[in-house]
DNA sequence: TTTTTTAATGATAAATGTTTGCAGTCGGAG
DNA sequence: CTCCGACTGCAAACATTTATCATTAAAAAA
């Protein structure tokens, strides 16, 4: 959303890259892939080639404004960073997602990190199931 | 290592399976990509394709002899299932596995699932570091 | 503002990981 | 032992992601 993040991580101030923070910033599309992405700038008839896509969320990841999950399913889902560590729920019939943090989980796995002798770099806990939505159905 | 599981799952007992399995099997074999496999068994002087591989992984994850993993770095890594369940902590640098398993974690996921009306059909947690080993080097 | 410099872009090709189609082969029920 | 359906290897297809490169756009300098 704010534009002086591209500034701060050394990125010029690019109609893509504006665009494409836009688009993740909107409600409702947190966790996108680079296709979800691109098709939205499609849709709304930008000019904006795949790779770029792609090219930019690797850069946002760097620095540190986009978050990268690998979620079951191939392909990378991307989130805007908002600085709150969380982790996900995932619907595998309709691919919602939603977020939970849960701080003894946190504890305990820096507890395990700590006692194998890791230095954690990262942590990914997803739980895939059905939401209630999709029960219904 | 026991070939009773093939005919169990209603696969027939076929060379590739049973190499397949024997590699899988081994110690410190635990965590491979199909590409892992399919290159010892080029090393082995085995005639089997790597198409082959991925279709008897596939079939094995079907039926449940084999638990697929997707950890950063893009490519499936597959584990034999020896019915304990288990999370894992992956060393960034050198790609070693470690598995651990807390039931406090697994409690508490159980509970976030169930508060947010979700039918757990999977989950996974894996912690990414680096490894006391790769620390020293 | 105009010019200069440098990073960023789009189109396309290529790399990577995985799946599929098909013709020939093999396992195992009868 | 024979036969049929399951299985296989190969090659081609496919999906996602990355690299190449000539052109363009953004920031810095003049």
């Amino acid at each position: 959303m704010d534009n002086s993040n591209l500034k701060k991580a050394g990125l010029k101030n690019t109609q893509p890259r504006r665009r494409i923070l836009e688009i993740m910033d909107k409600d409702g599309n947190h966790h996108m892939s680079a296709e979800d992405i691109y098709r939205e700038l499609m849709d709304a008839g930008e000019e904006i080639g795949l790779a770029t896509v792609y090219r930019v969320l690797t850069q946002f990841e760097e620095a540190g404004l986009v978050v990268r999950h690998h979620f079951e399913g191939g392909q990378s889902m991307f989130e805007l960073d908002h600085g709150d560590h969380h982790d996900h729920l995932v619907c595998v019939k309709c691919s919602r997602v939603e977020e939970f943090c849960d701080n003894e989980i946190e504890k305990r796995q820096k507890e395990i990190a700590k006692k194998a002798g890791y230095e954690i770099t990262d942590h990914s806990l997803n739980i895939y199931g059905i939401c209630g939505d999709c029960q219904r159905k």
